[in-house]
DNA sequence: CAAATTTTGATACATCCGTATCAGGAAAGG
DNA sequence: CCTTTCCTGATACGGATGTATCAAAATTTG
């Protein structure tokens, strides 16, 4: 097997161990029996702990933007601003059994940018670059293909970024509460809902 | 010194070194030097390192209710629930070191109660539970209390909770991405700012 | 096939961890 | 004073962890 695949293999064993017990499960003896691999190869790639997680963080903070991106190029044009935060609610909000594992990861990787900010928290950061800049283009982008209402008003670029701001704080809130079983499924839905009945004499008529 | 004294000092130097390290950083032996005494009486009070932590939590809850309650409770009637809204989100925004310490507790106690459900996870939700209440219960008299606006419906209790865990959720999320730098403090007061004054129509006139 | 790359085995070492065990000292309250 | 409560010291054990080292095998590649 090439290096690369291999290196991405232990790192998608990495990734496995943050979802399931969080940073304290990540110890390179048990990479290894997760990627089933020994444990002299999980220290020939990425020499060291910390250069493996930081790797491993800094791969995940680029699928995930990937992630999203593809998921919204396909979609047809058209779509109204408030539909793009609908659908970024819905996408973001841990309610199967893999989004749950994506936040757990979420959980990890801010706790670690927190202990380790110039490599963990560098990687969070990037990330929340990356996906503030792609939601705020998608919101401007989502109401200037509407058939312009009279009363909504065109998002500037710098509304957009607050308002993209916004809308990834909820979700990462509403997130947390959801993963703490303070909240169901029907209550997220239904806070989402009255959230975006407010927002819509902003971004739609 | 009194035995339960001591309890809370030690819990107290718990407390100082997830601000500071993340859970990471919790060890027996640190605890003793951060408290100021020996590693043998860390093992006298709070027999394992499991009880020590979950009783620090519990306590974390508790004092963070209580703090919240009282911060409330002195406060003129006559607010309204947009006030209360406004007013929770500057208090729970980490802002100064004090709150950015307690928003750091918050993260580590968010990532032990995924790999301890059953302790940590208890607290955590404790925690979240009497805050969502009694932000709900602030939000109900707050429109009671204010001179019955036309437009202004008074929020029933399942509103008042739904809306409650919102402003929960986005208050969280907004403290991550500020701990991140992914914000300042004059973004997030804008942001909030937007988010109030669609919140207006429905709160007061 | 030969050579380069990739993978493993079997240990080893120093360090930190939680926990435990002895006995003994300090302080406080009756 | 003296007994009870509170606290420390020194030390140890078993376990887990990150890292390192040596040689050797398996696999791929030219």
């Amino acid at each position: 097997m090439p290096e690369s695949e291999r290196r991405t293999e232990i790192m998608e064993a990495v990734e496995r161990l943050l979802a399931r017990g969080g940073v304290g499960a990540v110890t390179m003896r048990a990479v290894a029996t997760e990627a089933g691999v020994s444990l002299r190869l999980v220290q020939y790639y990425g020499r060291t702990k910390d250069d493996l997680l930081s790797s491993t963080l800094d791969r995940l903070a680029d699928r995930s933007i990937a992630r999203w991106r593809a998921r919204t190029a396909h979609q047809e044009s058209g779509r109204s601003a408030l539909d793009e935060v609908r659908a970024f609610l819905d996408e973001a909000l841990p309610t199967d059994e893999e989004s749950t594992g994506f936040h757990r990861v979420g959980v990890s990787l801010e706790a670690l940018a927190i202990t380790h900010p110039d490599t963990a928290g560098r990687a969070y950061r990037r990330h929340l670059d990356a996906l503030a800049d792609h939601l705020a283009d998608t919101l401007r982008s989502g109401t200037s293909l509407d058939a312009a209402p009279l009363d909504a008003t065109p998002l500037d670029a710098a509304s957009a970024r607050l308002l993209a701001l916004e809308v990834m704080g909820l979700a990462h809130g509403l997130g947390t509460l959801l993963m703490a079983g303070r909240l169901d499924r029907q209550e997220a839905g239904a806070v989402t809902s009255d959230y975006l009945q407010r927002l819509r004499p902003r971004l739609s008529p």
